[in-house]
DNA sequence: TATCTTTTTTAGCTTAGTATAATTATGTAC
DNA sequence: GTACATAATTATACTAAGCTAAAAAAGATA
């Protein structure tokens, strides 16, 4: 009964990736993949065969409903896109940027998940802005403070004689 | 004993916060923050006591130690950092980047932060990029998912053609 | 001073999420 | 086809964070 918390919701994700890799999902995969032992799986997941997320047979292999899929998708997108710009956009390591994706996931607000996909969209599809800005931001990154040395590649600079940038 | 959950750190930065607007914190202030009743804030307030963050004479005002007040600023820095980002580059409403800073600022690892950080920093002080890139930035909010039509403001752009822009 | 109101505290209950230990079911090997 | 190994489940207990209801302290007022 009642709602998905963040847990839940975890758990959710866990079975689906599960699936998709193994093919038969069992308690002890889950519970090793989750970090827990046998019994908390149990419990979160007879929550969740009440609340119409997934199917098991007694002692059986585990499985999502139609609805614990399509919301393991919708939960696995949200966490993508912020994985996506967690890499793409601040070139996190790849560990580090799925880790805090997954973290986060759960308390981002609708809103500012849109404006985040807003901004990783208009980072990577603008023709004009994309190869020089990752590219800049990469070279800050990796020269550290230095933003003069970092902002010689900008394209900015390179029409900078004709327009004084102030402040 | 024990450390300070998610929770325990919301409580002593609304401690910090209502000490700064209101010179003396009572538990009836903070239950109304929070949005709980006074007996969890009792019950929260008496374990920040026994860690040392907290001093509270028995039916008495609260304040917070030398020790809260260092792990109040340092659990805010991370908060404005991350709102920062929101409000300022990401154009979130003040609200929304308010509330989203304070949900997730406990989930997001130090190496994260930091990369958020040195793109607020790369994004608010290359005198190149700067004002180009958020005034385009807004513009691609504001005219939905037209990219070509937000990216007549380029700095790039206005460098390769000499077209007016289409509002 | 005595009473009334406000605030804090205590006591006891609930739910989510975890654990260990013991029990039950399944499956495989002889 | 019994016996052992593995896996799932049940029983029980703990912690964090919340609640209500009632008791105790402090403050205000007539």
């Amino acid at each position: 009964m009642s709602g998905l918390t963040p847990r839940k919701e975890d758990y959710i994700k866990a079975i689906y990736k599960l699936s998709e890799r193994n093919r038969a999902v069992r308690v002890k995969d889950i519970a090793q993949v989750m970090g827990v032992r046998a019994p908390t799986v149990v419990g979160i997941v007879s929550m969740l065969k009440e609340d119409g997320y997934v199917e098991q047979e007694p002692y059986g292999y585990l499985e999502l409903t139609a609805l614990g899929r399509e919301k393991a998708k919708a939960l696995i997108h949200r966490e993508q896109l912020i994985y996506k710009f967690f890499e793409d956009v601040l070139k996190l390591p790849s560990d580090e940027a799925k880790d805090n994706a997954c973290a986060i996931e759960h308390y981002i607000s609708p809103v500012c998940l849109e404006r985040l996909l807003f901004f990783i969209e208009f980072i990577s599809t603008c023709p004009h802005v994309k190869p020089k800005f990752l590219e800049h931001f990469s070279k800050f990154i990796n020269d550290g403070d230095d933003i003069n040395l970092a902002c010689v590649a900008c394209c900015c600079h390179e029409m900078s004689q004709e327009s004084e940038v102030a402040q």
